[in-house]
DNA sequence: TGTAAAGTGAAAATCACTTTCAACAAGGGG
DNA sequence: CCCCTTGTTGAAAGTGATTTTCACTTTACA
C-alpha cells in the first residue's frame, strides 16, 4: 500500500516532468508512515528529528504535490491548520472531531451520501466534493 | 426578529458586564440587515459607507461578540475568509457552496440529521455541532 | 460628576502559509 | 563522464486574514 502510493507519486512526477529528490523521498516516507490527519507543523517537527536541514517551505510544497498526485487530501477542521490525510482509492469517509482532545475519528455512511445526492439534485446542483464533520466530545472526553 | 436579536445581544452584554456602545449598535444593525454569510471584509466595506470612522478591529471584535452571544455563527467555506451567518433559534441548516460563483444555498434535511445522531451514538460520541457542506456547481454555473 | 473599567482606532504584531532568489541537484544529451 | 537546461531547495522576505497593543475615549454606576 505504501509501495503503491510511492509508485503513484513517482508516476505523477514523471508525467509532469518534475524531478525526484532526496527531500521528497524522505517527506513522502515520513508522511506515509505517520498517522492520518497530520498537520504540516506536526509532520515538519517529526521530519526535523532525523533531517534537521529540511526546510519548512519544502514540506509545504511536497504536501501540496502529494495532494495533486492523488495520494493525499487537504483537510480543514477549523483549528486554523491544514491537515493532510491519506487517500485510499474509491473510499470516502467523514469525520468525528473531538473538540477537547482533537482526536479525529472516521466513519462512512452510504445512506447519508445518497441523501446528499438527492438534496443536490433537488437544487439542480452538481456536487464535486463534500464535507461532513461532527464536532463534539469523544467517548474518552465525555466522561 | 431583528428586535429579538438585539435584545439577546443587549442581555448578553449586560450579563457579562460589558458596555453598549455606539459602534456596536451600528455594526449590529448593519449585520442584521445584511444578507446571510457576509464576510468581515464585506461588512466592513458596507459599514464604511455610512461610518467611515469605524475601525477594522472593532468590526472583528463585534462579530466575535455576536457569535458568543448566540445571534451569529462563524463559518468557513474554504475561501480563506471567515463569514458570519444569522442564527435562527432552533433551526439548523447545511450548505451548498458553488465553487464557481461563490453562491451559498441553504438546505435542511431532517433524515440526514437523524443519521448523524445515529453515527455519533455508535461511536459513543457526543455531538456539539456539525458541519455539512456540498461543494460543486449551482444551477446557473453548471450550464 | 468622578472614576474605574471597558471600548476604540491606528498601527504593529501574529499566524499560517507562499513566494522570491541565489545556490544546488536531476536527468538527459553529447 | 561532463555539460547544461530546468526543476528544487532553504532562508528569508512577503502575504492576507485576523489579533493584539497602546494611548486615548466612553460608558456605567457610585
Amino acid at each position: 500500500m505504501k509501495r503503491a502510493k510511492k509508485k503513484i507519486f513517482r508516476d505523477y512526477i514523471l508525467e509532469k516532468g518534475l524531478k525526484s529528490t532526496r527531500q521528497r523521498d524522505v517527506i513522502l516516507e515520513t508522511f506515509l508512515s505517520s498517522e492520518r490527519h497530520m498537520s504540516i507543523e506536526e509532520l515538519y517537527l517529526k521530519l526535523r528529528a532525523k533531517h534537521p536541514n529540511i526546510g519548512y517551505a519544502t514540506v509545504y510544497r511536497s504536501l501540496k504535490l502529494f495532494a495533486e498526485s492523488g495520494i493525499a487530501r487537504e483537510m480543514q477542521f477549523g483549528d486554523g491548520q491544514t491537515r493532510y490525510e491519506h487517500v485510499e482509492e474509491g473510499e470516502h469517509h467523514d469525520h468525528l472531531v473531538c473538540t477537547r482532545c482533537g482526536t479525529i475519528l472516521e466513519f462512512e455512511n452510504e445512506t447519508i451520501e445518497q441523501l446528499q445526492t438527492d438534496v443536490a439534485a433537488s437544487h439542480d446542483f452538481l456536487i464535486q466534493t463534500h464535507k461532513l464533520e461532527l464536532y463534539g466530545l469523544c467517548a474518552k472526553c465525555r466522561k
